[in-house]
DNA sequence: GTCTATAACTCGATAGAC
DNA sequence: GTCTATCGAGTTATAGAC
């Protein structure tokens, strides 16, 4: 139980969210270590004490993000509806809320380093995937709980794929363009995708004209 | 007619072609001037001559990427096939041997700027936006072309934004995890969905029983 | 664990001769 | 239009006292 040094035990952590909030709204590249030092308010010693370089601290920043699936991604969208196909877009419009509560500047954190360090970084690009993995494997399940409702030869896992990949480029349009239009024609198309599969699964399952 | 000075008058393209893969390969604020140079065995002072900031290299290479759409993109899927739904998932498809062909090191190369530039720089954002909205234009036509297979509420402008988005993603999944089964599975949710519009859109055109 | 000072280097961009 | 030399600021990272 000994108090380390000075404050609290918080240095490292206040350190991860500045850098965190950094690297989404400006990238990992385009950040240089003194704009963290000064959001953060920590000199360049502990900084250095905990993180040895600038990859580290952003392996740091992205076990952040595992962390803040459920309280941030998930939670607020179950705790509005309970339908899983209903929180399955409700899911996608936090994303919606995100970009027009920020003027179209923040999108998906990890799709921003999916694309600008995939290639380079291999320590990263891990655990970009891992958190691609958390989220799909939210939607999987959800897909598999209304799985009653859809035609049998559906395969959640791919389904999950293709629900992120429509996500993150729909972000990414609305972005470019600085318009929710485009967002909003990708998800409601994704939308009327799940519309049709249900007709075609309730076919055999609960027959609309039996 | 005056021939400039010594060489051909090629040194500007040059530049903006080795400026264009390096920001294809490591995006643009990863991409040092003295790369360019490197690449384009050029000197500082003739690229400053022609490019007064490195934003307006960029510019000269979104610029170059409209010209890119038809030789590089639409051109090889449409020689392929005939057929306008098979033209897009042949589009697609030079995505993915583009992804198998680099080791998954190029995808998108709008994509890329898109999340990296859209924030900071306005010329550039418009730049991307109307790559995007070229390559979506391509897009909406072939669905146009068939609109007769498909049901009439369908929108060719919010389909193109929609295959667009999927396309996105899908590359941006593919690359993260060095693997093509994120692509395949988005994009054959993508032809399922395709599928069941013809299906649907046949039942008052051509249908199958009659 | 935190502080200040700074090393070692790269960045985008410029100057001025040719 | 192209050349070389370089500026000044910014970069990641380190050293050593406390």
């Amino acid at each position: 139980m000994n108090d380390q040094s000075s404050k609290k035990g918080e240095t490292k952590e206040v350190i991860v969210e500045a850098a965190r909030q950094l690297f989404f709204e400006q990238g990992y590249t385009a950040t240089g270590i003194a704009q963290i030092l000064k959001r953060s308010e920590v000199n360049s010693g502990s900084l250095y004490y905990f993180f040895p370089t600038k990859e580290d601290l952003l392996a740091a920043v992205l076990e952040r993000y595992k962390g803040m699936l459920w309280p941030m991604v998930l939670e607020p969208a179950y705790t509005r509806v309970t339908d899983p196909i209903e929180r399955i877009f409700a899911v996608l419009h936090g994303y919606r809320m995100l970009l027009l509560g920020t003027d179209f500047r923040l999108g998906c954190p990890i799709g921003n380093l999916a694309l600008e360090m995939s290639n380079s970084h291999p320590q990263v690009r891990n655990l970009v995937v891992e958190n691609f993995n958390g989220w799909r494997a939210a939607i999987a399940q959800l897909i598999t709980e209304a799985s009653d409702r859809l035609p049998q030869d559906i395969d959640a896992e791919s389904m999950s794929f293709f629900v992120l990949a429509t996500m993150e480029g729909a972000v990414m349009l609305a972005r470019a363009h600085q318009d929710i239009s485009p967002f909003d024609s990708a998800i409601n198309s994704l939308r009327d995708q799940f519309d049709r599969l249900i007709q075609d699964g309730s076919t055999w399952s609960t027959p609309k004209g039996a």
